[in-house]
DNA sequence: CGCTAAATCTTTCTCCCGTAAAGATTGTTC
DNA sequence: GAACAATCTTTACGGGAGAAAGATTTAGCG
């Protein structure tokens, strides 16, 4: 019946067979008990790895509630005792994806002159795009647009824009949040041209991403007319 | 079995189109009857236009087939001799965005001073996004990334382009192409944040739309940092 | 240890979707 | 007017979202 196994997403605690022979063994797996060992091992987690999966295989307009609760091994009803709707977990994972950007980000605060710490940014921010399209078109989807609905998003996402305006007011304090804005945007639409094909086949050399993303924004900072 | 249906088709949807003068009208029961012509007149573009409606009422994710044929009053089956498939509609609602936002810039090209037709395509590309919201998701949507199987789209979407290029060309001729590129990654980008609800609850005040494009595209021309 | 209640997971069901296939209807052409 | 092609409808099938109810496990408590 559970046979079926998610294929490298699930290193979490697998649920132990039905019969106990032996007695009852107190497990030791954490100096702390962990707080949610239930049946499937947690299967929220183990959702949204699957997502991630889903995601990769199938791209973003493909994925399914169906799909990822096949991919973590569970009938398709289980989601929903973790997940309000298939929005709810899609809306979890955009949150998981403005985190991995936030940790991607976060060496730039190290830098010191404020220009790099720009232009790493973007780079930064437009490799992210790239390495993960439909994570990006699932972040800045409809569902942003929903927030209130999905606080956590919201909060994500927030502080993620925060680490632009943060590095853009420390190179020009008075008009820190519009130069926030105008790389965001940048960046932004240029990760979207990007991930969706938009400036394939336009007979247009392209310099590689990551270069592209610090000329245009080089550009943007010295003025480009 | 019913054979003959008495045709309580729903006529909400704006229809305007009559290549037929003078149909004759089957039955009369209505005093005023309307000019529908028994096998609706031109499907292909009723569907289109009902697709628009939809669009505006159900936004551009509850977009469906069956939702279209229902608005253009036919059964659900009959797009399909006009269109091979749902995405191949939306392919062409998406071609008729990009005609209209080239329709939107056609004016700009009769500017001589550059850097005002650059200013002004970029609250032109705004404006638009804004004005349809749910088109431009669907113009720039995943649907752009086959826009090898969709070639009235792909060759829109390139002469859309082709109207910023000629303008940053003009600006800048050694670096038009880039110029281009930044003016357009600016614009687009700036659009999906404003339309996806990304700027909203910042603590952060926005001027008004078009205001928003000229000042960052000037900042972007003129140098930011 | 046994019992009860709550949480988790599965099965089943309904409704809607895209779309293929076949039947019905209309306009066209000889 | 009859055959034909185009158009539209009806019917049907597979699949997905989600609700409802049953089954199973775990926690809580005596």
């Amino acid at each position: 019946m559970k046979a079926a196994k998610s294929p490298a997403t699930v290193e979490k605690t697998a649920a132990q067979p039905a019969k106990k022979p032996a007695p009852k063994t107190p497990r030791k797996r954490a100096p702390v008990p962990p707080p949610k060992p239930y049946h499937h091992g947690n299967l929220r987690d183990s959702l949204l790895d699957a997502a991630d999966a889903v995601l990769l295989t199938h791209g973003a307009s493909g994925i399914t509630l169906r799909e990822v609760a096949k991919a973590a091994g569970v009938s398709h009803a289980a989601p929903y005792h973790h997940f309000a709707s298939l929005d709810d977990l899609l809306a979890t994972v955009a949150e998981r994806g403005f985190q991995r950007l936030i940790a991607a980000l976060e060496p730039t605060t190290r830098l010191t002159n404020s220009r790099e710490r720009l232009l790493q940014i973007s780079e930064v921010y437009v490799n992210c795009a790239r390495a993960h399209p439909s994570q990006f078109r699932l972040m800045f989807g409809p569902l942003l647009s929903r927030k209130r609905e999905f606080p956590a998003l919201q909060i994500a996402a927030e502080r993620s824009f925060g680490m632009v305006v943060a590095a853009a007011t420390a190179l020009d304090p008075r008009r820190g949040t519009e130069l926030a804005l105008l790389g965001w945007s940048l960046c932004h639409g240029l990760s979207h041209l990007l991930i969706d094909g938009a400036l394939e086949g336009m007979s247009m050399p392209l310099p590689p991403t990551a270069l592209l993303a610090r000329q245009l924004t080089e550009r943007a900072l010295d003025g480009g007319g």
